[in-house]
Order: C-alpha cells, then sequence, then structure tokens
DNA sequence: ACGAGATACCTTGACAGGCGAGGTATCTCG
DNA sequence: CGAGATACCTCGCCTGTCAAGGTATCTCGT
C-alpha cells in the first residue's frame, strides 16, 4: 500500500501460494496475514486478489470450496494442489536468481 | 531473457539509470552492459528499451544527443540528469524495502 | 563483388496484470 | 437503526512488455 507495487508485480500468486502453503484460508483474511507480514507495508487489492484466485484455479495450483459458517458472511476457502506446491518452489528459485539479477543490475557505483 | 520477465518489471528504467551514472551511454550498449552484467542471463528487448527511454526522457531524468561516429551507424547517446539521479537513488531505496517486503511474503515455512 | 551478420536506430499493435470504482450481503456494537 | 467491519465479486481502464516489422551502415569471408 505504501510501496511502488510495479515492483510486486509478478509476485502476487507467489505470495498467496506461500500463505496458503500453511494451511487453507480465504480472500479476506489472505490479505490480513499480508497486511500483517509486512507490518501494514503492503496489501494486495482486492480486484488484484481475486483475479490471482481465478487464475490459480484455472492452472490447477489451488481448489477452492465454500466453508459451512454457522453465521456471518460466507466464505470461499482455497487450498493448495500438489501442482501448485510445485509451481511455488519453482518461483522460489526464480526469485533468489532474480533477485540476484536485480541487485547486479540497479547496484552500480553507489552500492 | 532465460528469467521470467514479470519479476524484472518495473526495474527497467532503474537498471537504466544505475548504467548511466556510471557515463554516457547508448542503446544498444547499454543492452549489451546488461547481457554482460548478467551472464547473458537477461537483456532487455528492444522496444522495451526505447520505450524506456522515452518515459525517462519525459519525465526529464536523461537527455539525449547525437554522436559524431565518423564512420559506421549513427548513435544516440543519453546521459543521466540531476534528476535522474534523485530518481535512481530513490528507486534504490525503494527497492531495498521491495526486496525485504518479498523475502517476508513468499518465504512461507520453506526458508 | 556480394551476401550474411553485426551494429544501430525506431514504431505499431497486442497482451497481461494491477487496480479504481462499483456492486452485493451479513454481522456487531453503540 | 446506522456505521463499520467482514466477506465476496466484476467491469473497464492503464501501464509496461514485447513480437513483429522496418531502416541504414559497416565488416568479413568467399
Amino acid at each position: 500500500m505504501y510501496i511502488t507495487s510495479d515492483l510486486l508485480r509478478g509476485h502476487t500468486e507467489t505470495i498467496i501460494l506461500a500463505i496458503l502453503s500453511r494451511g487453507d484460508s480465504y480472500g479476506y483474511r489472505i490479505n490480513k496475514a499480508i497486511r500483517t507480514q509486512t507490518d501494514n507495508e503492503y496489501e494486495l487489492k482486492e480486484a488484484t486478489l481475486y483475479t490471482a484466485f481465478h487464475r490459480l484455479e484455472e492452472a490447477g495450483c489451488i481448489t477452492s470450496y465454500w466453508g459451512n459458517e454457522e453465521s456471518g458472511a460466507r466464505r470461499r476457502y482455497y487450498a493448495i494442489t500438489e501442482e501448485g506446491k510445485r509451481v511455488y518452489r519453482n518461483a522460489l528459485e526464480e526469485w533468489k536468481k532474480a533477485n540476484d539479477l536485480i541487485n547486479r543490475l540497479i547496484g552500480g557505483e553507489l552500492l
């Protein structure tokens, strides 16, 4: 929320998979987890969040089911699949490489 | 070139500014510098490169001038401005923050 | 002498992801 | 009873990337 989100672009799905790899969750809570983990410095916009869910589900990385809440608003829970775990691990490797590349490229003479 | 470029998205201008902060250069050579610095793991597509130049020039971050080559293809050189240096330093700070956030978010329980 | 490949520049149009704006419904608490 | 939190969702725009296409010059091997 207070950072240039283009720098985070491309990480949305990985962030979601990371959270789901710790257990099933639902949209609103996932976004809250992101806020908490970043000390309120970042969050996903709802539109971003839900389109990412659609992409991930379509790609077979997650599955979804309605929770059976007795009261309160209904919740759609998401669960990571084996494919999702594979994609997630792969994304972590990609990130390590990208991180290294960026540091090499933007460091210039100031680092 | 062999990395998911969505992860590098948003860094294009910073990369260019980093290179220009070491001295004037021109498009083709800037791209070669990127390849060299990353051991051929990354490069900018030409279209990306030139649209980035336009944006940077419009934003007052760089200026350009034609080189006076006696022979060979003409070259348009770019120079970083004071504003460009300011923007660059700022981008480095942003990157530090973004890097921290991403590591916090995508680490999950695998790190 | 000539074609291939490197050097060097540039634009157009499509595509994908992020997000502002808008919408729905339920529950809680003062 | 109204405000604010919880919880879901979609439409359409914007922006950055890039495939594809174009131009012109020089070098080097055959």
